[in-house]
DNA sequence: TTTAGCACTCGCGGTTTCAGAGTGCTAACA
DNA sequence: TGTTAGCACTCTGAAACCGCGAGTGCTAAA
């Protein structure tokens, strides 16, 4: 175990790079406050330390900079809870005070007032109401052989699809289609739906005409189709900021992975409730192996609705974003059990 | 004016920078096939075009680069009809030939096969139907004090709106709403939805209840909030391939750019029918006067529905990029007109 | 008018140099 | 025995320097 003055050293140097981004030697940690030993004594910690493998050194002869072991160790015992300045409430409170009622602006917003406040990229996922019943369906039909099916969900989202009808089928047929829909699906929650539409619906069609069985598999795949998770994200630049991204292939590969929504998706989806930090190759993504990545989920009652999350270099503020994810993930769930 | 000698070499040069990025020497150019002429001869040609300001020396003596009036003169004068090979035009041909009935996923595609086509950055607007009416209203009461409208367009387009229903307000009334308005505004072109719910319909509701004006007012509001343009865009990485883009500040100065999409958004809709090409300081943004922008357009009949834009550095591949434009942009308006 | 020749210029990559920061070790000290 | 001062050593990064190669402009000959 570490000695309380290891630890004194180790959280000084943490600290220190952390806001300068430059490796920190004996003398520069000795002269800070609470520190009252020399720095020959400093040095003999850091070996120990280096030997422990919580901090390393760039080359032979300079400054210490803390290892992913550091950080780890940092971000589970040493990280005091850090108390957000009265602007960053500011900012994070009027976020949350006009008036909206849409639940798209909402996340908009908390990405953009994460990504100022931290300078870091922010990544939001969600949300997903697993609990969503479908409120009303509705068909339009567009041409001779499109129409588009919208459905709307007990959350107030609202989703169309296109799909393509049979020639032979007539207006007043679709109009029957629907109503046997609504009939039998309204107000079965949207994960079985799927289920619902193989079973009773599929056979109450097939009483009718082969033109309701075709229409009803064009129907079927429009409406089970996989509805993309929506990914909202902010402050894509930021990372440029980073001194230690100063390398276009790094960036370049970092970008790349942005791009890809779904495998981000997936990623924030499969992150367990609470806080979650992932500190440079605990990271999955090859890509994202010289970045921490911070998430905290937000929910309705019990249920998980979705992922907020922070990118940044492995040198992060970690307890100021921490404490950032926290308040914004409480005002983000509060806001939605406030409306459903 | 140039002599046919001059045109030769500056053609050569462009030509050559184009595909190499590094500046040309005389030596170079008198090595190519259809020059007939030494290197000191070339030397004297190179002087006068210089004068000229067709090119210009990265330093006292090093070989030539085009200027930005080069590349003007090289576009309006010098630029041949560049043939796509088949394999280029076999990607656009997969593009749209599998069966699509959503214009969003079209337009997607297009983007993505523009960026793979050329490895620079495609932007597309639109589609912005003009004459567009309204096919279907419909209102939908989510919780006591809020519902969604889901507007129908003749095009098959949907889009919905959240707005507060004052807790007055019953169901009853509401599909009472709903009737008058599809009553009074179906049909109705887009465009002209406004000076219809000034005119018509609110005197219309004016005979009911002060509840109905409170709820009009609302819905008005969400009706007639301008629908922001989509703007798509891919291969945004691209831009980093590109060896003039080595600089970490030009690239983040030209991402911030790319976030700003109704920027973007209006700088392409103003940009005049058929192909255009704006070159390095030509462009307004400052942030893209280290790039040159194509831009093309796609109609339905006559009405232009969007543009279609390729961003890269100003050593751009004009006459092949142009082509692209050009094919893509007939394919797009095929396309819509095939469906409207 | 074109071309060969030549002196000159400049950027780039590699090497050298030097100061500064930091270390590890040893020996003295409390 | 733990702490500290001192010192030799290492390494980086910036600046200075050097020589090569590519390219030019000019002059004079073809």
């Amino acid at each position: 175990m570490l000695t309380e003055r290891q630890i004194q050293v180790l959280q000084v140097i943490i600290d220190e790079f952390i806001h300068t981004a430059q490796p920190i030697g004996s003398r520069a940690i000795a002269k800070k406050e609470d520190i009252s030993f020399s720095p020959a004594t400093i040095r003999n910690e850091m070996a120990d330390l280096e030997e422990l493998g919580f901090i390393e050194k760039t080359h032979t002869s300079s400054g210490r900079v803390p290892s992913e072991k550091g950080y780890r160790f940092y971000v589970d015992n040493l990280m005091l809870p850090f108390r957000l300045s009265n602007q960053d409430m500011g900012m994070i409170q009027r976020t949350f005070e006009r008036e909206m009622i849409e639940f798209e602006k909402v996340v908009q917003k908390s990405a953009r007032v994460l990504s100022d406040l931290t300078n870091y990229t922010s990544i939001i996922l969600g949300p997903e109401v697993f609990e969503t019943t479908l409120k009303q369906i509705q068909i339009i039909s567009l041409s001779e052989h499109t129409a588009v099916a919208i459905l709307v969900t007990s959350t107030g989202h609202v989703e169309h699809r296109y799909f393509n009808v049979p020639t032979t089928m007539q207006t007043a047929d679709l109009e029957k289609l629907v109503n046997i829909l609504n009939d039998r699906l309204v107000g079965v929650p949207i994960v079985h739906l799927q289920q619902k539409m193989y079973g009773e619906v599929a056979e109450m069609l097939q009483r009718y005409s082969s033109d309701f069985e075709a229409t009803y598999a064009y129907l079927k795949e429009a409406l089970l189709e996989k509805q993309p998770v929506k990914l909202y994200m902010d402050g894509k630049t930021n990372i440029m900021l980073q001194p230690e991204f100063h390398d276009i292939d790094k960036i370049q590969s970092l970008y790349s992975v942005m791009e890809k929504e779904d495998q981000l998706a997936n990623l924030l989806r499969t992150s367990g409730k609470g806080i979650k930090v992932s500190i440079g190759q605990e990271n999955e993504l090859a890509a994202m192996q010289d970045c921490s990545l911070i998430t905290a989920t937000y929910s309705l009652g019990d249920e998980q609705l979705g992922t907020i999350a922070l990118l940044g270099p492995t040198r992060m503020e970690y307890s100021r974003v921490v404490s950032i994810l926290n308040v914004l993930s409480n005002r983000l769930s509060h806001k939605f059990n406030s409306w459903y």
